[in-house]
DNA sequence: CTCGATCCCTGGACGC
DNA sequence: TGCGTCCAGGGATCGA
């Protein structure tokens, strides 16, 4: 499952792989997964100019191979643009990418044989296939200008590695819901998942079911410290591999192996050996240690749910 | 606002 | 070997 650190090392994969490199063609499959594939047919003639990370999205930023005006462009027009785009403040267009649960993006010699879940394919002007291939299709990818780009990355959250420490605290602490539900909540944070929630909080010895609100400075503090740790921790170690995750290089991730919670029920607690549990929180399993992590005082609104 | 439930989808684990 | 069943889970959506 893809999370930050895992769109991270693949996004720096696809920087040294494909950056500058021409769309020729695009091929599609299935396509319930894309939001609007008629649009697909605009990428051909595009140039890769930059591949950037926003939470768990990847953007391919697309500039026309072609004159980048529209019909009628003047030549003030023609300036503005390349001047912008030298800055790189601007794209004809930029290619949105998420992974979903189950999805991997990389360039392949056009000669290998499709995989049985591929469904994008993007021929370059170097005779690689830059493909997407994601059995589940929780994925998602949309061809996005300027205006529809901007609304996507509006109601996003802040970004968990640079958001400060006031601001940490205060999107945490002005919220009812639940702390595992915060981190996993995109609007809030951009990035987190399931796994890095479990760990930072495993790290902050902060229960999954406590409240935003009822949370110290300092715990909101720590919190935060240990989110960034884990995260920079785990993009140098280029993610880690839980289901089929693998880097741009087909390499899977070494994080795993650092997990502290995450997938460990019944384990021992690596700091005080009582076993690890499991609970339903936010609708996502949740690994905590019962003795490191004490519960919050029952609400009543969420009494024993995890029975069943 | 916050919650749980439901759906999307397929592969893998498990039971027989 | 081969079924059937259950489950995982990011995110959207809906009703409570």
């Amino acid at each position: 499952m893809p999370e930050l650190p895992e769109v991270e090392t693949i996004v720096r994969g696809l920087q040294k792989s494909v950056l500058g490199r021409k769309i020729l063609s695009v091929w599609i499959g299935k396509s319930d997964f894309i939001d609007n594939p008629a649009e697909f047919s605009r990428l051909s003639g595009q140039k890769i100019a930059a591949v950037e990370r926003f939470g768990k999205f990847m953007l391919l930023r697309l500039t026309n191979g072609e004159a980048v005006g529209m019909a009628g462009a003047d030549s003030v027009d023609a300036v503005t643009e390349s001047a912008a785009s030298a800055r790189g403040e601007e794209y004809a267009a930029s290619l949105l990418v998420h992974l979903g649960m189950t999805g991997q993006i990389a360039p392949t010699p056009a000669h290998i044989p499709f995989d049985k879940h591929t469904h994008v394919s993007f021929t370059l002007d170097d005779g690689r296939e830059l493909r997407y291939t994601d059995p589940r299709r929780f994925g998602r990818m949309a061809y996005l200008t300027g205006e529809l780009l901007a609304k996507e990355v509006a109601g996003a959250g802040a970004d968990p590695l640079e958001v400060g420490a006031a601001e940490f605290a205060d999107r945490v602490r002005s919220r009812n819901a639940r702390i595992k539900a915060l981190l996993l909540d995109q609007s809030v944070f951009r990035g987190v998942g399931n796994i890095y929630a479990d760990e930072s909080l495993w790290r902050a010895k902060i229960h999954p079911a406590r409240v935003g609100a009822k949370l110290s400075l300092k715990e909101a503090g720590t919190l935060r410290r240990v989110l960034q740790e884990i995260l920079n921790r785990a993009i140098i170690m280029r993610g880690s591999s839980i289901s089929d995750f693998l880097d741009a290089n087909g390499e899977p991730g070494e994080y795993q192996r650092h997990h502290r919670a995450y997938g460990r029920e019944g384990k021992p607690c690596y700091r005080c050996r009582t076993p690890i549990r499991r609970v339903i929180v936010a609708g996502r399993s949740g690994y905590f240690c019962p003795k490191c992590q004490p519960a919050p005082r029952q609400r009543k609104s969420q009494r024993r749910k995890t029975a069943r």
